[in-house]
DNA sequence: TATTGTTATACTCTATAACTATA
DNA sequence: TATAGTTATAGAGTATAACAATA
């Protein structure tokens, strides 16, 4: 999809270690020290602010769950089948904008620790009925509460009423 | 770091197939027509939001930005660069969060294209004053135009205020 | 010894395409 | 022919480790 590709990399590379005289600056470099690096434009894009806040929030579920061993992406598969028992792959992707390609090694993993099952349907025979173990409902209800005390870091971050706010104002991509 | 490996994913995925009877339900499958299929605790999680708005987002950007190629990160690197002439790449990494390893790669096609230019440091020659080139400004203001316009299709998705809203509440993020 | 830029590796995620077995 | 699940591949993105040159 690039307009250009990748023509003389290390030629670059090299041509660049190549003194070629002048100085940037007085000084080392900007921002060496005390960070006062401005963001310019970006300052006013959501889409920055949003990546910054994702990479906080999955890094902190993905700790907060650790010990459990269990990714925002699993947890948010098993917690739309324990919601919805029954349901096939495809429901499950379309619900959750995953990839189905990706869902079939979600599930192969959370099927090897016996979390999930993929029960032949009875009127299609080339899809699966998705079902929580006894084992993943009762993984599941811990997840949840671990999930609920990582939910408590973010209202600790930016603020309970903030939190709420964001809820609402994204409500409409659920 | 995942507590368990992929022990055999095949053997599994074959005996899943073995036909094992029972069947799901009465109906075909849950959410196979009109989509009710509920989330449950996904709703409540602000995570889950932010991952699917940022989806959206992102896929806006490019989309915004297709005719000139360039990507989120890109346009960040160069913002930054042009709003801070002669940073090292250390600088430019730690400010935006993004690993050292992967700058030298987004650097490497930016320079290819003559966009950014990385002139040896006078002080320290272990590094790189990062500049951009006059292609690259002028490059740059058209990027701004465009993501700016991708701003307004956000703007018009959640609504002016609550844009605004949300970059308040996210400032401690940038 | 520590740091800068670089290379390399591995794993996650996204985006496709193609195959099979069904419908 | 179309769809569900699967397999495979390629490209971003993330996370490391290690190396050479330099501090």
């Amino acid at each position: 999809m690039a307009s250009q590709q990748k023509t003389s990399r290390k030629a670059a590379a090299a041509a660049i270690r190549r003194p070629q005289a002048r100085a940037a600056n007085g000084r080392a470099h900007a921002g060496d020290a005390g960070d006062d690096i401005g963001l310019d434009a970006l300052v006013g894009h959501a889409g920055y602010a949003v990546r910054r806040f994702q990479l906080w929030i999955f890094q902190d579920f993905i700790k907060t769950l650790a010990t459990v061993d269990i990714r925002p992406t699993q947890y948010s598969v098993m917690t739309v089948i324990g919601a919805n028992p029954g349901l096939s792959q495809m429901a499950v992707a379309k619900r959750l904008g995953i990839e189905r390609a990706r869902l079939v090694h979600l599930l192969d993993s959370l099927e090897e620790r016996d979390f999930v099952s993929r029960i032949p349907s009875a009127t299609d025979r080339r899809s699966h009925a998705l079902h929580l173990t006894a084992r993943g409902r009762s993984a599941l209800a811990q997840f949840k509460r671990l999930a609920a005390e990582h939910e408590r870091h973010v209202a600790d971050k930016i603020g309970k009423d903030n939190r709420e706010r964001l809820l609402q104002i994204l409500a409409c991509f659920t």
